[in-house]
DNA sequence: ACAAACCATAACCGAATGGTTATGGTTTCT
DNA sequence: AGAAACCATAACCATTCGGTTATGGTTTGT
């Protein structure tokens, strides 16, 4: 079983399935055959990267009669941050860490 | 050519290569011979990775003698960041000049 | 009822990837 | 000078992965 934080990564490490989930973020609500007029590669890749995507919980699916609407799960990219404010050492010094940063954020 | 995102995603997409980064931002420059003893993996394995670590500058060397040393470069996290950035709409709004805070921390 | 649309799964393929052992080039130690 | 330590590269192997076409199951439209 590979952790949320390795399942993440892997999801977003293909540029493919990266540009999906971008364009969910972006446009919201899209159907596998809307996704697929864009993806640049046919139906059942889209599906297969939908399913990637959903393992890592990046987008979720609701279906409706025969089509099935996919949309992102942006929280699921909290791993990712948390990552980021463990190792990006990047700030350090400057800003604790990300965390406080979203803490406060989140007012 | 791949996008410096790409580069960065890729190479954190694996675990082992994930915690030879993470050894290198806690503990700082390390040789190979140090590394290797904690990754699990061959010397000639952790090599390679380190070599794509390079490639998304997520790493830098400095040859001395006979060893090499190895240290991290996480600003080369900044693409990353900025990626979450974009497409997080986890914050949005709030998260939105990350970019901003990114530029002022570089002074 | 039939045809068409939508999606997921299966079967398959080539390329990329993570891993190994073997080897060779420098540098250091004795 | 010779042996040993350190590292990178080469050669090789199995698996994973991104991609395709083919197919089958639902749901919608006529």
């Amino acid at each position: 079983m590979r952790s949320s934080t390795d399942n993440v990564f892997k999801a977003l490490a293909d540029p493919t399935r990266r540009a999906i989930f971008e364009r969910l973020t972006r446009d919201g609500d899209q159907t596998v055959h809307a996704l697929t007029e864009h993806a640049g590669v046919s139906q059942p890749m889209v599906s297969k990267h939908l399913s990637a995507l959903k393992r890592a919980k990046l987008v979720r699916n609701r279906r409706q009669g025969r089509e099935t609407h996919y949309s992102a799960q942006p929280q699921a990219l909290a791993p990712l941050v948390d990552w980021i404010g463990h190792y990006g050492a990047f700030w350090q010094n400057k800003f604790a860490r990300l965390e406080d940063l979203l803490e406060r954020m989140d007012k």
